[in-house]
DNA sequence: TCGACAGTTCATCATTCGTTCAACTGATGG
DNA sequence: CCATCAGTTGAACGAATGATGAACTGTCGA
């Protein structure tokens, strides 16, 4: 190979990039994670499961909005799979998918308050 | 106060809800901060910067994006505090803003890498 | 089996978003 | 001072998103 070969065509220094190869369909993955929990009706849901299950109406009251409107935060949040489905009778409870899922609402919750 | 107060008006066990009070601005901080990270030509940006700074003309290159585009993307990456500028002669450098929001993007990352 | 309750799905509609081109600012070098 | 390189901004436009009411599914108690 040719060593003396420019990436860009412009001047300056250039830094030494070498990210690891990211591979697309991680690049689009980790960015619909973070698009579902940027809205504030879907972090709020992710904040309450993140002390334990609810089921969709104590959600919806929680929250003051429709059930429609918080079954459909639920389902994207579920198409991401950072949330998991229990039936329990008449009801379905939702809960975090994961520790890490915990991790990264609590993170970006923890940076948000400390931030002025 | 009356603790036998039920919050709402269905009928099963509750759990037993905790969460310190989310102040709403909080909430729309922190969503307001995925969301900025949850666009792929956004996150590509944050994870170059993940080693080290670059000027926006490199970031154009290496996402093979317009020079507008990619400092559209940046302003909005800036506007949430993501990023840091800092101007050099003709070359305008970009930098994550500090090691939480690259802990945040790495995690996030690491997290879509992990789960096939 | 019927009715009520818990949730989901569907279609619609207004809003927001992301990209792009063109016009602009600002620093550098001749 | 002027040309050029580096980057920003604004307007326009199509695509994606989020909320909502109505209709639907599924479970349980009487």
């Amino acid at each position: 190979m040719d060593d003396e070969t420019p990436d860009c065509g412009h001047d300056h220094d250039h830094p030494r990039v070498a990210h690891e190869a990211l591979a697309p369909h991680v690049l689009e993955r980790a960015a619909a994670i973070f698009r579902a929990a940027g809205d504030p009706g879907r972090l709020r849901i992710l904040h309450c499961l993140l002390c334990g299950e609810h089921c969709v109406s104590d959600l919806a009251d929680e929250s003051g909005d429709g059930l429609s409107t918080v079954s459909q935060r639920l389902k994207i949040l579920r198409a991401e799979r950072l949330v998991t489905r229990r039936r329990d009778g008449k009801h379905i409870f939702y809960g975090l998918a994961d520790e890490h899922v915990a991790e990264l609402v609590r993170s970006a919750l923890d940076h948000a308050r400390h931030d002025h």
